[in-house]
DNA sequence: ATGCCGTGGAAACCACGA
């Protein structure tokens, strides 16, 4: 069972991508982010096309994010993260697919730091670790997936010390994501290539992508029944040099 | 050190992203 992210910066742009991205690897489940498109605009009929069953929380301009499942519907359990009535960003969106708990999140960006932004995100992380709790030890398997907007060590990251009082890669940030991971999740990218050098986005400018100059951002977090099906991770990061490209690859894991 | 690019939406620029 391949589960995979992908933060497609504008379903509408990147819908030729996106087709073209599941035709060629057909994962069973997918998380999407950024969407920038509102409930209405969402290309429903092509992703159905592909043989997917699909949910989605759109918002005009900014934002939305979605669950695609390979032959079947996803099964909703919420499209709100909990903890802040007042919150009207569609960051987040949950499913069951296959007797799997799927978690599908776009973390705030938090720049510039600090300031109300920052503020934001770190609410926002703190409100998604209170949610994470409680699916940390359900005895189903968990997968929490998305961008995060987490360089979660040194080694995620190009070039460290740029990026130290950035809203990604401050303390504060990684401390927060740390409490997360301490509840028992599973970083899967990390734990099945533990000495590589692993990007999942690379800037628009400056040749990022050429240089190699990128950030390790999005990720999958697995529970322990997850965990323990954990065979297999990746990113697919050609779909990166494509024309045209988002500046997210898609990221991957398999289950058995 | 930097939004240099890309996108949406409104307006012929600005907000936002990381």
């Amino acid at each position: 069972m391949r589960i995979a992210t992908f933060n497609v910066n504008s379903i509408g742009a990147r819908l030729p991508h996106l087709l073209r991205w599941l035709q060629e690897t057909s994962p069973h489940v997918v998380c999407l982010q950024e969407l920038k498109a509102p409930q209405e605009k969402f290309p429903e009929g092509p992703v159905r096309d592909a043989g997917y069953g699909v949910i989605w929380h759109g918002q005009k301009s900014w934002n939305g994010v979605a669950i695609l499942a390979r032959g079947c519907e996803p099964t909703e359990i919420r499209r709100v993260l909990p903890g802040d009535p007042e919150d009207i960003h569609s960051r987040y969106i949950e499913a069951t697919i296959n007797g799997v708990h799927i978690g599908c999140l776009y973390l705030p960006n938090g720049n510039p730091a600090p300031g109300p932004k920052f503020d934001y995100k770190l609410r926002w992380l703190d409100r998604l670790v209170a949610h994470a709790a409680e699916r940390a030890t359900s005895s189903t398997p968990v997968v929490l997936a998305g961008d995060y907007n987490v360089i979660p060590t040194e080694r995620d990251v190009y070039k460290p010390e740029r990026w130290v009082n950035d809203a990604l890669f401050r303390v504060e940030t990684r401390e927060a994501f740390g409490r997360l991971t301490a509840q028992g999740w599973t970083d899967a990218l990390r734990t099945m290539h533990p000495d590589a050098t692993i990007f999942t986005f690379w800037d628009y400018f400056r040749d990022a992508y050429a240089r190699d100059a990128g950030l390790r951002i999005d990720h999958l977090l697995l529970n322990q029944p997850a965990s323990q099906r954990l065979v297999s991770a990746g990113v697919d990061r050609n779909v990166r040099g494509w024309e045209k490209a988002s500046d997210h690859a898609p990221t991957w894991i398999e289950l058995s």
